[in-house]
DNA sequence: ACGGTGCCCTGGCCGC
DNA sequence: TGCGGCCAGGGCACCG
């Protein structure tokens, strides 16, 4: 499940292969993984023979700017990958986009649940995305400071988890890593966002960037689906605190790791030292 | 504006 | 071995 460090992941994996080259030929075999532009065939026909000229990163979104002021817009959200291999690897199953690159290989794109979504926008367009338009802040933006953070949970009533997996409140976090922040910085899920003192959203300032780094350092966390561009696995599964580890010891204080049910998706905690 | 719920979608897993 | 049911969850529509 991509979340801001598996995202930044596949964009390092990729960018160093495929900035600079043409797209040559373009097969969409689900349509329905397009978002944008709505007829069929426009999507195929604005990615003929442009060039990829970067790719970057804005929360979960993976941003493929490519010449002509042209943006390919990519969310991948649950199962959504995008690999390059040699046009002579076998496809895998749920492969619904193919871009074949100057170089000879190719950039796949395959998403078993077909979550993701493609889209395809101007320069001007990019401002008008859903979704990325009004998405929050960066965390690991060194413009980005504890008092931003301290603002948006202000008289906010709802629940820490439920704020920190809003991505308008701040930008990339998904259940793995708002589970894993809370951890850190011993901060129950339950509390009311308000709640947090000065001093624990300080510590969670600090530890939201900590997980993320910690999790960009490893290539990312490969609990089911997620690979990076070059189909390899991350490693920070290993250093997990809670997620995926109901039952086990908390590394902290040697407490049972609870799982509980909060809207519809888990929050993995430890009862104990998280207060 | 805010908080809460349900939906999309399929592979994998569990129990019978 | 087969099959039904459930679970994973990001983003958004929708409701009160």
């Amino acid at each position: 499940m991509p979340e801001l460090p598996e995202v930044e992941t596949v964009r390092r994996s990729l960018a160093a292969h495929v900035v600079g080259q043409q797209i040559v030929a373009v097969d969409v075999r689900r349509s329905d993984v397009v978002a944008a532009p709505e007829h069929g065939e426009m999507f195929p026909m604005a990615l003929m023979e442009r060039t990829i000229e970067g790719l970057e990163r804005r929360g979960k979104y993976l941003l493929m700017a490519l010449s002509d002021n042209l943006w390919l817009v990519v969310h991948l959200r649950m199962t959504g990958r995008w690999v390059l291999t040699a046009p002579e690897t076998p496809e895998p199953a749920h492969t619904h986009v193919i871009l074949r690159l100057s170089g000879g290989q190719e950039l796949r794109y395959t998403d078993p649940r077909r979550f993701g979504r493609l889209r395809l926008v101007s320069a001007d367009g990019l401002a008008l995305c859903p979704g990325l338009s009004t998405l929050g802040p960066e965390p690991l933006d060194p413009a980005y400071r504890p008092e931003h953070l301290a603002e948006a949970l202000a008289r906010r009533t709802t629940r820490i988890k439920a704020l920190l997996l809003d991505q308008h409140v701040i930008a990339g976090l998904g259940n793995i890593y708002a589970d894993e922040a809370l951890a850190m910085a011993a901060i129950h899920p339950d509390r009311p966002a308000s709640s947090l003192t000065t001093d624990e959203v300080a510590c969670l300032y600090q530890s939201i960037q900590r997980v993320l780094q910690a999790g960009i350092d490893a290539k990312g966390t490969s609990f089911r689906d997620y690979v990076d561009g070059e189909g390899q696995k991350g490693a920070f599964q290993e250093q997990l605190w809670v997620y995926g580890r109901e039952g086990e010891p908390c590394r902290r204080c040697g407490g049972t790791i609870l799982r509980a049910k909060r809207g519809g998706r888990s929050a993995h905690f430890c009862p104990y030292c998280q207060v």
